[in-house]
DNA sequence: CATGAATGAGCCTTCATTCAT
DNA sequence: AATGAATGAAGGCTCATTCAT
């Protein structure tokens, strides 16, 4: 922890450090003293940049994971037709998870038990992240490669909730893994199911 | 709160005050204060039935919500085929919640911040949860109403995560609208998934 | 622990436990419940036999220890001359803690940190011993085998401490010697103490 | 308690005030709240400085009643034959724990319950004691003026007792008379002790 | 008399937050 | 801006004592 690193950073390095700390105890049984040790700067220093505890997990989110979760749109957005963008929202969902472990952990977590975030920045994340979903389906309908018949609001929370569990899997697996292979093999269960003669049963 | 309810039930009387409260605030922002007010009794009467605060959140794992999961195996084993199977246990996964709301509060947002529990009794609850969706796909699999070719450690993830997000959202809109309607399209999309064609693509 | 043992003498099997406890323990750190269940009872049935817990201590030096102390008395009244009195005093007193353990480690630690106790039955024991003291050392001089150039308060305190040191380290190691074969050499030592030559130094 | 007395020196405040609190109230019925009052800081302030209430009694042996102990090393090695020694250290304990009286109390008490106290510096101060006692009896066997025939555990126990009998006697009373004019009297009976025609006996 | 469940005051300890330097 | 010592509110837990049975 040199002190020098860079003079003007401190805010982002006390919020790494309060992922690292918020993924390792929890926010609850974080302390402010923790985080200020863990960042190599002083308790007191934490409140120049941040209003309170709780002001940190909000900015985690606001800043840190925020911008994980405008890349999703990004990427999607580059991508071709709703299958391809189903694939490029899950891999990239998958990678970038991946590539953040401790703010997956948190993320997974704190998410939930989210009665603290008076701000509503995590509501919005998971709207943009429903909202790219329903927009993926919407042009799968119009493309033809995704049903009609489908209520709209379950099935997003239906592939919300698997990749979610996937990666809560293997966030409490330690990451021992690689996570974005599961990519592929999930989307095909998006897809088409774990049933057999599908075709027939859609005809309902 | 008549404190001639039932002299012995005192027990019960703060598990369920706990699960109340525990369901508002949060593990952590709860007090054995405000368990005790909720159940009506002093605050030195909750030693008497429980080690500790982390030893309440046990019970009601170990006691409450164990028993909901019992009547998740006990409901599958009375179903036939692998799909009446695995509708019985949507169905009744959401039904049971539905009826226990604040019970699947505390379950939904506690089960991941885990970081409490010494006793791996969430753990084995989980894993019956997965074998018997193991032990259901299996089943489809012999029948010939499941596909062959899936990765069971994903599928078994697939499927709880689906559900889980389903309660959650039900959860953190108040619990306004009718779970178990949520069964039987829910059913349909692990069956059948999202996709169009689903005969063709499979034999990629 | 039998609770048919003799009805009756409940207050002396309470009082038998809390000798054992707070020798075990310390006062302080004694509970009610625990003497209650060392001596097979309820702990509500304590307070039929005593005020509060200091009470207990209270009783357990008027009752238990006063009889101790009494038999100091009766004993060095039987002796004949001087010596003869100290010599059965020390040995009483050394035999008779050897013989109730945990009353002398009671008695060793609770004496000291007599905050406790409004009632000076404490006061009045250690008075009873130094004024026998007084006694031997008053009929010594008569008899002419003990100095008359002695400042009696010093005297006093200098026999009591040396026997309740050596009585003290007798406890600490845990009893595992015979405290009683360490009368002789004691009253040895009071008597001529450590110095040679000693009948020139007192002419001083 | 001005608060601006010396900015540094919180740590010996609070241990001056913790000596003052044991000495009133003993240890158990010592509350940290008291003591910080005492000290003139906030209860938390204390746990800057101690892990805990007993590490504070461990603290007040360790640090400052260490300190006296050592000055008796000292005085003792200063002096020149075995009875100028003993009489150095019969005065210089006796002086030392009438200018700390607090401390005195402290001691006398608490050494005795020494059931907290996980660090063995009691044992160590104790064992220190008795070993200057045992060089000096050496040495003055050796200068001929002390006795040959001395069971060299209990003279030793015989000694210590019999001043920390008188200074419990001075603590009890208030500390209301000089204690160190006791040193010389004392000095006196542990050499020739309280038996005339004591050369007679000794042949024994 | 006896019981032991229930009570609630009280204490130790933690930690978010402040502020003088 | 940065520090970190100091604060004190708040909470978990214990246990002496009571009282309905």
């Amino acid at each position: 922890m040199n002190k020098k690193d860079k003079p003007a950073d401190k805010y982002d390095r006390i919020l790494d450090a309060a992922i690292k700390i918020f993924a390792d105890y929890g926010f609850f049984s974080s302390t402010i003293s923790k985080i200020a040790k863990e960042a190599g700067v002083a308790d007191g220093t934490i409140y120049l940049y941040f209003k309170n505890k709780e002001d940190i997990l909000q900015h985690v989110f606001n800043y840190k994971t925020k911008e994980v979760f405008e890349t999703f749109r990004e990427e999607v957005d580059k991508s071709g037709n709703a299958k391809a963008k189903l694939e490029k929202l899950i891999s990239t969902h998958l990678s970038e998870f991946q590539k953040n472990k401790d703010m997956a952990v948190v993320f997974q977590m704190e998410t939930r038990t989210s009665r603290h975030l008076e701000d509503h920045c995590i509501d919005e994340m998971s709207k943009m992240y429903l909202d790219i979903l329903g927009e993926i389906i919407e042009k799968g309908q119009e493309e033809g490669t995704m049903r009609r018949d489908l209520f709209m609001g379950l099935v997003k929370r239906f592939i919300l909730g698997a990749v979610s569990e996937v990666i809560n899997t293997w966030v409490l697996s330690g990451g021992k893994y690689d996570l974005v292979s599961m990519a592929e093999p999930l989307i095909d269960l998006y897809l088409h199911g774990i049933g057999t003669n599908n075709h027939q049963n859609n005809i309902t």
